[in-house]
DNA sequence: AATGTTATGTTTGGATCCAAAGTAGAGCTC
DNA sequence: GAGCTCTACTTTGGATCCAAACATAACATT
């Protein structure tokens, strides 16, 4: 997967997730190689990889349509990330802590403690958050035994909605999303707690919840209403 | 995806199972092409298909290798299989049974039974059990809300020891896997009682147990042992 | 003798061509 | 006027050709 290969996949995803393409509509495969100034064959390799991480799906014999999410969807993505990531967080408790992964998430602690400690949010500080927020998440994970768990979240965060860092959607509102990582950070604060005490239903548990927080958490905090709160009829 | 395309993704996929490629043997294009009879289009295809289903892996630049899967892979993929089911369990539970689906798990439980009355297992059992499992864990999957869960699942079970159709191994033993279809008759009853009593937890929880069926199970059944049994260090 | 450089061969990526399958539209028949 | 059929066009799938990148090996130089 050349530079080319590579960057009509993360570019036609770049476009399907900023709705350039309307859910459902139909993609030929001439119509899009010619907008992205490429062949036929590199589009067609980049819709095969789209359709696998569920981007696209097969419009019966005449080429790929875009995949259209639902409400629900956006919630069910989220929580198989949740449960995911919390089995990754149990397995790590029930096998204990190695000395190296103990440091890492301090660090990591740590940097949260540090960024949040002046009492509010700047601009640049968003994107420091997403980093030690990416890092966190991914040493838990990538610890968990085996690979596995790793890659059924990262397809899992193919749907853009889905992925970890999607948590800071309102870089304007600054004041608002301090509470917000506030939150957060003391749930990662419990969850390296329970993770050190090999408590292995708790550290799921926490972990869990936490991949609520861009979802659940915005009414509650003052943020207006999130995603997932009306009981879901049959 | 025409006859041929869909069948040399297929083909791959079967081969890769059987291990006629070892694990960590280099793939290259034109060699796969030849063997199959195809071109180098389809083959290109495919290689892209199944690195996104987990089958193989990039070699650096040099193309794709066949991945090669360790022991706690195996577990760790059916574990996954395991809270993702459970985490469709529950949530079937907490928004309540539709009379339709209650309906069809009743028919997949009452399969279940007549097959299993008789007091042992004939060859073509083995697949009829294979069957209607298949439809009981499609059947709650299915109606989990979203078909997010679901795709989940199904790109999990591309690891063709995930699957939850993998537990029948020994068809040639079949009065010691009696025993173990026995054991899974109940579990799928006792999930079908959760799921109509609205016990999301008791429920999810089933499920996850009910995934190791065909791993941990085989020691407690007098069966051999199985995997997963040693305490996993650090 | 060891190391750096060059040249050749192997392999993947991209573009184009051809064939096959399907769809839509026009025209014909009942 | 409705329905069927045949034809033309659109679109995808497969094969082949060309270019670029990488690896290996041979050769030259220090």
């Amino acid at each position: 997967m050349s530079n080319s290969d590579k960057s009509v996949v993360s570019r036609l995803r770049k476009l399907i997730g900023e709705g350039a393409y309307g859910p459902g509509e139909r993609l030929g495969e001439v119509a899009v190689s010619e907008q992205l100034g490429v062949s036929r064959t590199p589009v067609r390799l980049a819709f095969r990889t789209l359709e696998q991480e569920g981007l696209l799906q097969r419009a019966g014999k005449r080429g790929f349509m875009v995949r259209e999410f639902t409400e629900a969807d956006v919630f069910c993505a989220v929580e198989v990330r949740g449960v995911l990531e919390g089995l990754a967080a149990r397995r790590l408790a029930e096998q204990g802590l190695s000395q190296a992964l103990d440091a890492e998430l301090e660090v990591w602690i740590q940097t949260g403690r540090e960024l949040l400690a002046k009492g509010f949010l700047e601009e640049r500080d968003v994107d420091a958050w997403s980093e030690l927020n990416r890092h966190f998440h991914e040493a838990i994970v990538g610890s968990a035994g085996s690979p596995v768990i790793g890659d059924a979240i990262a397809r899992n965060n193919h749907l853009p909605f889905a992925a970890a860092d999607s948590i800071v959607i309102d870089s304007e509102a600054l004041d608002r999303e301090f509470r917000k990582l506030q939150l957060a950070q003391v749930q990662h604060e419990l969850v390296v707690q329970a993770l050190r005490q090999g408590e292995g239903a708790r550290a799921e548990m926490l972990m869990r919840e936490h991949a609520f927080i861009g979802l659940r958490y915005g009414e509650l905090l003052g943020l207006g209403p999130g995603i997932g709160h009306e009981r879901r009829g049959r």
